[in-house]
DNA sequence: AAGCACACCTGCTAGC
DNA sequence: TGCTAGCAGGTGTGCT
């Protein structure tokens, strides 16, 4: 399932790709993609004609930033834009010619000027795309509940600190909290406490500052090696890159859907422990 | 107010 | 072999 990093990958390929095409022409095949809309024709109708000037992310959200109508300038406050979450099987996908056959459960299509086009697929329909207008800080006024993003706006040890304090929650609970951190999920969170020698299961407000330190590092750590490796891709939810090809940090995961393999460190079997109705691993004996 | 439970949805798999 | 039940997951809402 698409998290930061496999966001970021869309984002830095589809920013290279189509930034500068405008796009003519919007179908839409399933209406539930377009949940938060009230109705397909007048989204397809808003987006016609405008080019896409930059693509962002906020967390798992992408970002596609449109032309104003009057003068084109990208980024500031009330500029349009259209929010993309993958939610859990979603893929963006680019093809150069649209007579290519369309895969099972492509719900939107954006047509480009150049003749390509760019489809959203998306089987178990958790993701959907809708229109926001940026906020004076720049991002989608949709968008503003969510917490720094886990990247780009990781905040310092001792403000991390402050947000565990006092919290019962398990720790990785609470990074996966999007008020709190934007962008991490189930993969990200089990991998980021391994790395930082903390069971995922400790309640946030039990850490101490040493070990926020060692989360904070190995947050930026992860993300950085998981992009670089361009995202996992797990066998369920097959995510793949706007031409179709499958990233490769799931070769590198050391816990994550690995219960009962040994520990790449320590050789212990990975532990599966319930967090409510999800599921997370750790190393028993790397992590405390 | 923090922390839970649940709905949403489809494809795959384990078990009969 | 063919069926069904269970599971997986992120977000948003609503309850305690």
């Amino acid at each position: 399932m698409p998290e930061l990093p496999e966001v970021e990958v869309v984002r830095r390929d589809l920013d290279a790709a189509v930034r500068g095409a405008r796009v003519v022409r919007v179908e839409v095949g399933r209406e539930r993609a377009l949940r938060r809309e009230g109705d397909s024709a007048s989204f397809a109708r808003a987006l016609c004609g405008r080019s896409i000037t930059a693509c962002g992310r906020v967390g798992k959200f992408l970002v596609v930033h449109l032309a104003d109508e009057t003068d084109g300038v990208d980024g500031v406050a009330g500029a349009p834009a259209v929010v993309v979450h993958l939610g859990m099987s979603g893929q963006l996908r680019l093809v150069g010619d649209a007579g290519t056959e369309r895969p099972p459960h492509t719900h939107v299509v954006w047509a480009l000027d150049d003749g390509r086009e760019l489809r959203f697929v998306d089987p178990r329909t958790f993701g959907q795309m809708f229109r926001s207008t940026l906020s004076a800080g720049g991002r989608p006024a949709a968008l503003t509940h969510l917490g720094p993003d886990a990247l780009a706006e990781l905040p310092e040890p001792d403000q991390l600190a402050r947000g565990f304090f006092g919290r019962r929650a398990p720790v990785k609970v609470r990074l996966m909290d999007q008020r709190a951190l934007a962008g991490l999920g189930n993969i990200y969170s089990d991998e980021i406490c391994f790395h930082a020698g903390i069971r995922g299961a400790r309640p946030a407000g039990s850490l101490t500052d040493d070990e926020v330190v060692r989360l904070h590092a190995a947050c930026t750590r992860v993300l950085l090696a998981a992009i670089e490796a361009r995202g996992s891709s797990l066998a369920d939810a097959q995510y793949v890159d706007l031409l179709g090809r499958p990233g490769s940090y799931q070769h590198q995961h050391a816990v994550h859907a690995r219960a009962g393999l040994p520990c790449p460190v320590c050789g212990a079997r990975i532990a599966r422990e319930r967090f409510g109705k999800r599921s997370g691993y750790g190393c028993p004996r790397c992590q405390r």
